[in-house]
DNA sequence: TACTTCATTGTAATGATTACAATTAGTTTA
DNA sequence: TAAACTAATTGTAATCATTACAATGAAGTA
């Protein structure tokens, strides 16, 4: 449930000393339902009717103090803005080269690429990023229509 | 013999209607000794020397021409600026957390993740992004110097 | 040589993010 | 509660990588 993971973000911030205000309540309520990965600005776009007077530093700003209290992972693409996850379980993401649409998927860990980067490199291993990318089924549908044409 | 894979370069280039301008030698002559994935500035600086009135607009424009003609690869990171790695074998790359210095490391690749992403998403998957983060060999030894005082 | 096309250069524009100083809100203490 | 302290927000300016653009120069072609 959503209102879980809110309630339980919340205590999670209090415990660190970090003071809950509308705006961090709403960043992070948006977070929770939101399943686009949303950019900053579109985080501040959209609590904009509610928050007529915030300010874009205080978006950033809390999605820093989110992301620094393990609340929140920053993605982060070649092009243009960071988007942000709200952290639930750990899962990967498959990307869309046409339109952008970020999925998430689960898959069991990679221990073993690890310890083979490890042993090949002599590097002590925290963690690794992994993305696919590819067409969406949506994308893949508007590519069989414009054929048919 | 990074000699073969300059000429190798070049013809491609010209095959693609590229003119093969004292500029995009040095770029292309600069990333292939390299092994360090530079930025396009650290490309820019390392060739001021040589060419003291090229433009970093020359660096970038240039970037791109190798990029579209697949020559080169652009790593993007989440901080600062991409890096620019000459296209050889594939491979990926290991990244130290406290130095940023970044590794090649070879690896079979990861079909059965690429299967399992398509089979749960539906998407059609064209390519996969991976990268392993940790501690190089020379920043543990210095970790272990700076534990000992 | 004249014409055409492409490349380079210098500089201005862009756009995301951060820095900073002033103001406001929340918390603690007396 | 009021004063004092601390943290958060706001608005705006600064930063910095990258791109856009217009002018100049070089190369290729007829
Ligand atoms: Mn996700
Ligand atoms: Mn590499
Ligand atoms: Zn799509
Ligand atoms: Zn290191």
């Amino acid at each position: 449930m959503s209102g879980a993971m809110l309630k339980n973000a919340l205590v999670t911030l209090k415990e660190s000393g970090v003071r809950i205000t509308p705006q961090r309540h709403a960043i992070l309520e948006f977070l929770i339902s939101s399943e686009t990965h949303p950019t900053a600005d579109e985080i501040y776009k959209a609590l904009e009717h509610d928050f007529p007077n915030m300010s874009v530093a205080t978006v950033y700003n809390n999605l820093r103090v989110f992301r620094n209290a393990g609340l929140v992972k920053e993605l982060t693409f070649g092009d243009a803005s960071s988007r942000f996850d709200f952290v639930t379980h750990d899962h990967y993401h498959i990307i869309c080269d046409e339109c952008g649409s970020i999925v998430d998927f689960h898959h069991p860990g990679l221990e073993e690429v690890e310890r083979l980067a490890s042993y090949v490199t002599g590097f002590k291993v925290n963690s690794h990023r992994l993305e696919v990318y590819g067409v969406c089924p949506s994308c893949q549908e508007q590519g069989k229509a414009s054929k048919a044409n």
